[in-house]
DNA sequence: CGCACATGGTTACACGTGTAAGTTAGATTG
DNA sequence: CAATCTAACTTACACGTGTAACCATGTGCG
């Protein structure tokens, strides 16, 4: 048993074990580039370091670097779903496989002023998924942290990683259209914290309405409520639309369960597409269509961003084409 | 414009500009507490640390304590819902006012050997939903961080602040037993990585059953696929059982379905009972009775459990009447 | 008066690391 | 053979902070 009062080994003591300098240690360890070390002594404080277990000091090392290797996400205060999950995942091994420990703060950042954050992190780089306010982007500026807005549009400053939301919303039309739908409805969210995304995404379904020449969407809130719910599609079948797409797979639900209560049946009657590909989706009655995104891709896509804005470089264009793809079951 | 090489306000600017020492504003910020600071001077070092926008490096801060204010949670690999979610914004918020700084990673910790985490970050302590090995806890004493398993139990070393699951599947039979059901079954999730959380659920099932002295809970497992529910449900209706309890509200779902592929009608031919309010649940047919955990009180006490453990002593004990509870729908 | 003592500060050091600048000793070269 | 160069290191400093140890004042008290 180790002692409770155990000191942290460093790097001290691995060059103490090799019998050289610490410098060397540290050459060792980082390759450094323009700094050449014998085959020998490289072996003797591999071995010497793999031995005692060391570990650098992250505190330490970010202090004399100035910059630490972890890239905070902040996390929007509307709740997130599997698919974000999914996202979070593969982006924190797509960034370890590029050296950076990906790491996520849940808090909505209107708690505490945010800066609380960067006092207790020295991230090398933010990613949010709404648009940083101008006072955040110049006190990231000074603290040489890299902005990166992920999934949306950026309209400011910092480097963009979005999936077009837009793009969500035209694929879904494209789909009832290509269906014969020709009168679409769209279901929009009641939370007002995922305006944000919803406004693009209508914005999309109207475009493509429009493309084809066909009158622009009725728009109408949905609650995640039964009766609201069977409101809303009385309307929408009342003045003619066969077809809604629906911001959310959940919101989607919302507008079957309405559909049924008002005794109709869907698609016949009403079809209905979502977003995400919740596991419910595929369970719902009937089951529901929805548009899904490759998080893969987004994930690594979002990555190269990430390395690329901490090396100074500027980042790759997302190949927007096939990423998102729907996903057809019954309810369409 | 700020320069593009602005230099990071340090405790020095501070001191300057207050004409103090640097000592006496570390003595202010801190409130160190056997050191006496006359009221003007303190005015006159907030005055200045205020007017510079300082915020002291956690990196330097860091290094010198030897602690940071930094508690990570590792997520476990298996995907997490909203409930999880919303737990972990709780937590964010109840660990803030505690002066707490609270960090998720995502990544899966079979990916890399976690010791790649304290080489980044040097938390004070680590929350993690499933039981440490012994290597991590060796590991984690060497180097000074808390270990802190929630939601589970733990068998071995580390504090616990589990919300014990065994108490979920009671409170699931309990409502349908108390509905008059006798013969009851238990869906089991398909996904190898939840046994942690779905074994001791069960447990509770049988516990609630043989406690009132009914026959054993038929356990079957069931896959979020309708065909394969429909099956399950087969089974069940064949052998006389008349309500299920679900591991989760998708599992749940999932057998909803499998009741109306079947053509059978819930709860009359099959009562069904799940776990975790999800959004889709009161949107199912027929609207899904559930079990929720009081996420805001969980929170709360973990949160209390963490600011123990780094201050040495030991946690209360959670007040576990009363934060499970269930929501009577439908299906029941 | 002389001593202890509280008040209000300052000086100096340590935390563990990266890296620029210096120092050998052997190889190369004109 | 002297001068130069390169491989293989070491020495020394800086990053920004917390805090123990010192120092200079008054101030009460016998």
């Amino acid at each position: 048993m180790a002692d409770a009062a155990t000191r942290r080994v460093t790097s001290a003591d691995v060059a103490r074990l090799a019998g050289v300098s610490r410098a060397t240690v540290s050459y060792v360890l980082n390759d450094t580039p323009r700094q050449t070390i014998s085959a020998t002594t490289r072996g003797r404080v591999l071995d010497a370091a793999a031995q005692l277990g060391y570990a650098p000091s992250a505190a330490a090392r970010t202090l004399r670097t100035g910059r630490s290797d972890v890239v905070l996400c902040l996390l929007p205060d509307w709740p997130i779903g599997p698919e974000v999950g999914s996202l979070l995942g593969n982006l924190s091994t797509a960034l370890a496989r590029h050296g950076l420990t990906f790491v996520v703060h849940p808090g909505n950042h209107n708690d505490r002023p945010m800066a609380e954050l960067w006092k207790a992190i020295t991230p090398a780089a933010v990613i949010a998924f709404a648009d940083f306010s101008e006072a955040e982007l110049v006190a990231m500026r000074s603290a040489g942290v890299a902005p990166i807005v992920a999934l949306a549009r950026s309209r400011s400053q910092g480097r963009a990683a979005a999936v077009p939301q837009e793009l969500v919303g035209r694929r879904q039309a494209e789909h009832l259209i290509a269906a014969g739908h020709t009168r679409l409805g769209y279901a929009y969210p009641d939370d007002q914290r995922v305006r944000f995304f919803a406004e693009p995404r209508l914005a999309g379904v109207r475009a493509a309405a429009t493309a084809r020449g066909l009158p622009v969407p009725a728009a109408a809130t949905v609650t995640l409520d039964v009766a609201k719910a069977a409101e809303a599609v009385r309307r929408w079948h009342a003045t003619g639309v066969t077809a809604v797409c629906a911001y959310n797979d959940e919101v989607a639900l919302a507008v079957l369960a309405g559909v049924r209560k008002r005794g109709l049946t869907s698609p016949a009657d009403l079809a209905v597409i979502g977003v995400d590909d919740i596991p419910s989706a595929r369970l719902a009655e009937p089951a529901l269509t929805t548009v899904t995104t490759d998080q893969g891709a987004v994930a690594g896509h979002l990555a190269a961003t990430v390395v690329a804005a901490v090396s100074g470089r500027t980042g790759p264009a997302l190949p927007v084409t096939s990423i998102v793809k729907v996903v057809a079951r019954d309810s369409t």
